[in-house]
DNA sequence: CGCTATGATGTAAACGATTACAGCAAGTGC
DNA sequence: GCACTTGCTGTAATCGTTTACATCATAGCG
């Protein structure tokens, strides 16, 4: 391997002048940065980027935490994240963590042990050991931000959009369509995303003076099975709604998927909307109606905060907020 | 930070001792591996595990190529590779590289670097610089094996499947149905795996004595989008098919759609068979009958395959070959 | 001319671990 | 009692960089 020794003897200089020619050219004069320079090319020397890291103790390297990284609701956030790290000289590593706690730790670990010099986080634990109750960011963890999902009680910096009056709209829509029997499959119950949804969701029945029939609650796991499961379980029911929201889009489609199969015509019989707009709503049958969220932005603007971070400024803002657009496509129709 | 001489210090023993009891606990006596590990406990040391690796002169660490992380095909792929190499404390840097080259090649870079010991690849392309026309493994090139698609010309270890006697099989499922007109919406053409999936079904049509009509076949780029398209053109035609063979799924999907938009009613006007058997797949309507690509275990395989090069074996089989296996639904019905 | 400021370069000490080698005590065999 | 082995531990070199500090030449200035 050829290191900044054999440069420096090459180009008859000190492995100081090397360094300093490949970090900082414009404190080395011309000519000897040339000569640097060639022998450089001359040698193939690369840097050996462990080395430096070692001796300069950072990593250059975000772990981003992604709850599953087959879903590609997330595939385009860490396209964000990705775009905006390597435009700075980060690296992105990946901890697919199933909803496993344990493996979110093991990735967290990845900083004490200096592979890594922060943590975006895009489920909803924080994955450092803390106190339950505790209010205040913890001065011992490294630099931290999460997206999509928030923490309901420490103000870690985040990105995410307005959970609340995304799912307000959604059904609003259906309202305005004049359905009032409205179904709701939801995401884990303890997540601060899906309680923001359901607020949501309660707040447009209530504004609107429409029972909540609690029957019609269902909560899945996100997956195209789960939303098949929950629209079956819907459909054993003696009254039925008419119109149905869900968290994101594959359990939308899992539910159109349940409907048919229960021989109703789709949007006819049920109008459905989903979250998130990924790519194969447009491409349902019928087209997915559903709140679009910018993705790839959340992504930019949370490695951006990571960043500043990173580089020792304290975030101004606890909380960013993009906007989200209901699609109106062909799953919903007036009742 | 503490570091190990904290320990040592803590413990009242060498440096060497506190190395030497975290890695090879067997080499020290019991009552020093006590006062250690309780020195270690007590002062929450942590390696440091860049220093490490930048002693060892290794990463512990695979770079993944992937052309789209957003294809959810690939992210069942990955979690197998995942899973196996952290069962052997390597980590996975995922580089996505959007079919762009330049970006290959700066991810394999890292490996000069020492930032990775091995490259595993997903697409089609190497990542080294070598010249055209080259038969053979270069001995420069660090540990490196392909997932799902193989190499033309140069025997890199490879995981994949079948893909000619897969696509074969998925059109002799059309032609027993009773399909003569079939098309073909295949991936972008300069790649080994669509070259062989074009040759299967090539092979297959014409061992059936069928002709291949050459304005039935397209090129996608394996998007729901580019499928959509595809079909469009496929529709304009005055002579139509009867069944389409996609070479992945979400084209299939894009092309279901198209079919849908110009009033075909499936699979009645129109047969398709898809390839990957994504998830999304099952939920297509009609549920999509394709090929089963065993990804997770191809994921695996090809990362044992590179643990094994990466402890200095030399690669005994050079293509490994999984099963597939036909899945039938119900876009796909008799002429 | 002498003094200081400036800029370019070199010297050498880190960074935190691993590990070859040496040293030493206790045990073993004759 | 001696030589040799065995098991444990410590000393110190080493990995390839970065960077504080020293050095030295040159220029600028009064």
């Amino acid at each position: 391997m050829v290191t900044i020794k054999d440069v420096a003897k090459l180009a008859g200089v000190s492995i100081a002048t090397v360094s300093r020619t490949l970090a900082e050219p414009h404190k080395v004069s011309e000519k000897t940065r040339d000569k640097v320079m060639e022998a450089v090319a001359s040698s193939g020397y690369v840097t050996n980027t462990l080395a430096r890291n070692f001796r300069r103790r950072r990593s250059n390297t975000v772990v981003v935490l992604v709850p599953d990284i087959a879903n590609p609701f997330f595939a385009n956030i860490i396209q964000g994240i990705e775009r905006v790290a390597s435009r700075s000289q980060y690296r992105i590593l990946l901890g697919d963590t199933q909803g496993n706690e344990s493996s979110e730790h093991a990735y967290a670990e990845l900083v004490s042990q200096r592979q890594a010099d922060g943590v975006i986080c895009l489920g909803r634990n924080i994955p450092f050991p803390y106190r339950k109750g505790r209010k205040t960011l913890d001065p011992d963890w490294p630099p931290f931000a999460m997206a999509c999902e928030y923490h309901g009680e420490i103000p870690v910096p985040t990105v995410c959009i307005d959970n609340v009056a995304a799912a307000a709209e959604a059904i609003n829509h259906l309202i305005e369509l004049g359905h009032r029997d409205i179904a709701f499959i939801n995401g884990p119950a303890d997540s601060p995303l899906c309680d923001d949804r359901m607020l949501g969701f309660r707040q447009a029945m209530q504004a609107a003076q429409l029972p909540v029939n609690s029957r019609w609650l269902k909560s899945g796991d996100f997956t195209l099975a789960s939303g098949y499961r929950c629209m079956e379980e819907l459909l054993t029911l003696s009254r039925r709604p008419t119109a149905l929201f869900c968290a994101n889009d594959e359990m939308a489609i899992g539910a159109m998927q349940a409907c048919r199969d229960a021989e109703l015509s789709l949007p006819e019989d049920m109008s459905v909307v989903g979250f998130d707009d990924i790519a194969f709503a447009a491409y349902s049958h019928p087209r997915l109606t559903t709140v679009n969220q910018p993705r790839n932005r959340i992504g930019e603007q949370v490695m951006k905060m990571m960043l500043a971070m990173l580089a020792g400024e304290n975030p101004t803002e606890s909380r960013l907020v993009l906007p989200h657009e209901l699609v109106v496509r062909e799953s919903t129709c007036a009742v």
